[in-house]
RNA sequence: GCCCGUGUAAUCCAACGGCAGAGAUAAGCGACUUAAAAUCGCUCCAGUGCGGGUUCGAAUCCCGCCACGGGCACCA
């Protein structure tokens, strides 16, 4: 779709000249034209009035209650239009469900705490605090103007002490139950923002999910909270959340990286250790316990602490500079794909547990420090890093599993990397896959070499920063007793003034001088619990109470971004494990129903040549895109709305030129809310000329000579068939939109096409519909159209005299009878291929019906006089002849 | 390499296994107008990424590919 230059110059100089007249238009007579940014405000204004946002107490039966939730903001002082269609698209959902009589909890709040604020700040020489609190005041002027019915008495924000006191209480109760503790470990160091972080806020190119710089690593004292403790749950867990995205399960599923397998002990030979000390064993962990035959040396990482032990006096010297060469790596260059594995021989050797074999000990870059036990039983026959490992180093291959069903024996050449059948393994010989794996691991119990055992990617969640603007560790470091948590009734230890020296406070044990922890928390700490807090934010005395949370969680529809798959729902989750096990919540997930929204994307051009972005409003012509610098074709692409690209939309100056009701229709209809979605300022256009529509449908309503009543229960009689038909559209289209919103799928953009197609009909027909059957038709149009367009359908609500609000009234259920059609429409099909329409009664019966379609001259045509062999009828659908 | 998602008109998107089109955008034509805008009406445009299969019937289900997007990945 190219748009000339003089295209972009005729349509804006065309809308000016329309808001102009609108204007002038408006000061006499506001009444016959929309004017969004005369209504808006004011509506928004009566809404705060009536308290219609407002929290209502809870039902006591949780099914009668609603918790519609969108991910919090992290407050950068601008609202974008991935917050617009995130609040916009959870509004929705709240606005129908009180429609639908539900009690609604809609609130929002501030992911407060955070490096971007304190960078941001640092910049500009002025207190994080102050710019936070500034940046919060704009932002909800901004969010306020899109007309959410967020109950704004619960906002929450994790900076403030009154809530961060509860994040550090939860620390506490972590720490007391031994889920958060210190240890020393290699852990990501961004050198960027100067602070460690989780496995969770690494990409696999190795960078900061934040900074996006490469991390180091770094051995650190460091706190950490044992997620691990609940992988187990937090993966079979997935299976029932079925309101959630399966992709996003697969992630989390992907994350947590379950294997089963099974560990076995290699004993050191006596060579290698003291005569004095216990039998040494070195573990391995391998999910092909099956092939424990096929082991032909160990390897171990490079940093496992039984290297020393193993090497001999020979190899000292290649073993430590192989040591050093692999720690001068990064991580990323060790990870690498595809990489050649090398490896040096420590001259040790140990047992085979079951042949009783001397086996050589090796170390190589391939094997890491931190996954199972970071040692390696190597099987080149029958694992392909193995194999190319001994290939390099001409270790020994032993074939100990054939292809199952299959005489010929697998390639030579390459690891046979398949479950097969046993052979070369001494009793077990003739065991096949998964039998075999379970009859090795029997024996090893038996025996004691080893054990069944599962292991997991997911590791511990390393949860301090070395930043100042986060949520202070409860906790002091005393010389005597050391580490010593904060008790309870200190809360909260608040965050001293940036700048000032940290003041030393008493041990809470000893009583004498302690220093205080200076790193504070991961945010995702406090973005762990905050749901929690909305329930019950007046609460001095708990974060939450058991029983109110208890009415409105776990969260029946939560809404964000899929960046946060891996992060924010997986720390949640954990979180909601953790304190259920604690019995301080009585369900063990967070949220039911997940839904992610796309990204808005906007065009973007690009210099192939220079690989810069120009801007959108330099580019002469769309549908020939050139560089205005040095006349290259530009690459036309579709990315999210950044500064760096000039493609970003301003919300604010979208509602203030179309209003937010325009803004709200045009991201819900323009693409799946799960979807990316194109900005387009001409689809723009098209959903305000759709309210316009709407707008003077209502006012030739208004106009009418016979006044109409709206109200879902006027009493009908017998009705024409013009009134019949206007009723079916109006019954089609409350029984498809409620479809929409009700699924497991959320579909905005069909329901809108329903409500325009219901504006169609009813601007061409609606002057022949008597006044009650007019007076239902624009009231269910108003009230479907409500949870949309809030401030258009409440107008058009007053001005047509509607009782209350149209936001207090009930969502609409569809009438069966109204839906019934005097002939419904049979596709006749003949050998598969449509033929004719039979136009017939409803309830006509199959024998009819087949009649009818022999009959018929299309199948007279058709089949040639052939007699049917069969004849398939769909009732109320089609039938199918087939010869 | 493994896993997940997507692929339909110029564009964005719809279609419980049953007439490929609900809705919109763009384009074109017409009506209204002195004219333009707005508005209203009409029209144009795909056989559903490719190849097989199942079925009376496939965009939809199955198998094998391709392209794009995403997740995991020397994880033993």
């Amino acid at each position: 779709m190219a748009w000339s230059r003089a295209q972009f110059l005729v349509r804006g100089l065309a809308f000016l000249k329309q808001t102009e007249r609108m204007t002038r238009f408006d000061k006499q007579s506001s009444e016959n034209r929309y004017n969004p940014s005369e209504l808006e405000p004011e509506w928004q204004k009566r809404w705060e009035q009536l308290g219609l946002n407002r929290t209502p107490e809870p039902s006591a039966k949780r099914s009668e209650n609603f918790f519609a939730l969108s991910m919090f903001p992290y407050p950068s002082g601008n609202l974008h239009m991935g917050h617009v269609r995130n609040y916009v698209i959870t509004d929705v959902i709240a606005r129908q469900q009180r429609l639908k009589g539900k009690k609604v909890l809609h609130p929002m709040g501030w992911d407060a705490f955070g490096l971007p604020a304190e960078n941001a700040a640092n910049e500009r020489g002025v207190d994080p605090a102050d710019w936070t609190i500034q940046n919060i005041e704009q932002m909800r002027v901004q969010l306020k103007k899109l007309g959410l019915s967020i109950d704004w008495e619960r906002e929450i924000s994790t900076c403030n002490p009154s809530f961060y006191k509860w994040t550090q209480w939860l620390f506490l109760q972590f720490f007391a139950a031994g889920l958060a503790y210190q240890k020393e470990a290699n852990v990501n160091w961004d050198p960027i923002d100067k602070t460690v972080l989780a496995n969770e806020q690494v990409n696999s190119e190795g960078r900061s999910w934040r900074s996006g710089a490469l991390v180091e690593k770094r051995k650190l004292k460091q706190w950490f909270l044992r997620i691990t403790d609940f992988a187990d749950d937090l993966l079979t867990d997935l299976d029932g959340l079925n309101g959630w995205p399966e992709r996003v399960c697969t992630m989390q599923a992907n994350w947590i990286g379950r294997s089963r397998g099974a560990q076995f002990s290699f004993k050191l030979e006596q060579a290698e250790r003291d005569l004095n000390e216990p039998d040494l064993n070195l573990d391995v962990f391998t999910t092909r316990p099956d092939t424990i035959y096929g082991v032909t040396y160990v390897v171990l990482a490079p940093e496992h602490p039984l290297v020393a032990k193993l090497t001999t006096k020979q190899q000292q010297e290649s073993v430590k500079s192989f040591q050093e060469e692999v720690a001068a790596k990064s991580e990323l260059e060790r990870m690498a794909e595809d990489q050649d594995k090398n490896g040096v021989a420590l001259g040790g050797t140990v047992i085979h547990p079951l042949t009783g074999k001397i086996i050589p000990v090796w170390i190589a870059d391939y094997v890491l420090p931190d996954y199972g036990t970071g040692a390696v039983m190597g099987v080149p026959a029958h694992d392909k890093r193995d194999y190319s490992f001994a290939k390099k180093y001409n270790l020994a291959i032993q074939n100990v599993i054939l292809k199952a069903g299959n005489d010929a024996n697998h390639d030579p050449n390459q690891a046979f990397t398949e479950l097969g059948i046993l052979e070369n393994s001494e009793n077990f010989n003739g065991l096949e896959g998964e039998q075999a794996k379970q009859a090795i691991i029997s024996k090893a119990e038996e025996e004691g070499f080893g054990i069944g055992k599962t292991t997991y990617r997911l590791r511990d969640w390393l949860i301090s920063r070395q930043r100042y603007w986060g949520c202070p560790i409860p906790v002091v470091h005393c010389n005597i007793c050391g580490v010593v948590p904060v008790p309870v009734e200190k809360l909260p230890v608040k965050l001293p003034k940036r700048g000032e020296p940290v003041a030393s406070i008493p041990c809470p044990t000893c009583g004498r001088d302690a220093k205080p922890e200076t790193d504070t928390m991961d945010t995702f700490m406090c973005s762990s619990w905050y749901y929690l807090r909305y329930t019950d934010t007046e609460n001095q005395d708990l974060p939450f109470a058991k029983q109110t949370a208890s009415k409105w969680l776990p969260v029946d529809q939560y809404v964000g971004g899929v960046e946060h798959a891996i992060l924010h729902l997986l720390y949640s989750r954990f979180f909601t494990k953790a304190l259920a096990k604690k019995d301080l919540i009585s369900f063990n997930e967070p949220f039911k129903h997940l839904l992610t929204q796309g990204m808005v994307q906007a065009i973007t051009f690009r210099n192939p040549k220079t690989e810069k972005y120009i801007a959108p409003t330099e580019v002469l012509d769309i549908s020939n895109p050139l560089d205005p610098g040095d006349g290259t074709l530009l690459d036309v692409y579709y990315e999210k709305m950044s500064k760096s690209k000039y493609n970003g939309v301003d919300p604010g100056v979208v509602i203030d030129k179309y209003g937010a009701d325009t803004a709200r229709m045009f991201i819900l209809f323009k693409a799946p809310p799960e979807k990316d979605l194109e900005w387009d300022d001409a689809d723009v256009e098209g959903q305000f000329r759709f309210l316009q529509r709407i707008w003077r449908l209502c006012q030739s309503a208004k106009d009418r000579n016979s006044r109409i009543q709206l109200n879902l229960n006027n009493a009908f009689g017998e009705l024409n068939a013009k009134n019949k038909d206007i009723r079916r559209a109006v019954h089609t289209a409350i029984k498809a939109i409620s479809e929409d919103l009700s699924g497991e799928e959320l579909q905005f953009n069909t329901a809108i096409s329903e409500l325009m197609k219901l504006c169609n009909t009813l601007t061409t027909h609606l002057e022949e519909a008597n006044e009650n059957v007019a007076g239902e038709a624009i009231a269910a149009l108003l009230i479907l159209l409500a949870p949309f367009a809030p401030h258009l359908a409440d107008e058009l609500w007053m001005q047509l005299g509607g009782v209350d609000s149209v936001h207090q009234q009930k969502w609409p259920i569809e009438d069966e009878k109204a839906l019934i059609t005097d002939t419904i429409t049979i596709i006749l099909q003949i050998n598969g291929k449509v033929r004719d329409n039979l136009h017939v009664a409803p309830d006509i019966d199959a024998d009819t019906l087949k009649k009818l379609a022999l009959e018929s001259d299309a199948s007279k045509k058709w089949l040639e006089g052939a007699e049917p062999k069969r004849i398939i009828v769909v009732p109320g659908k089609l039938i199918n002849l087939v010869s």
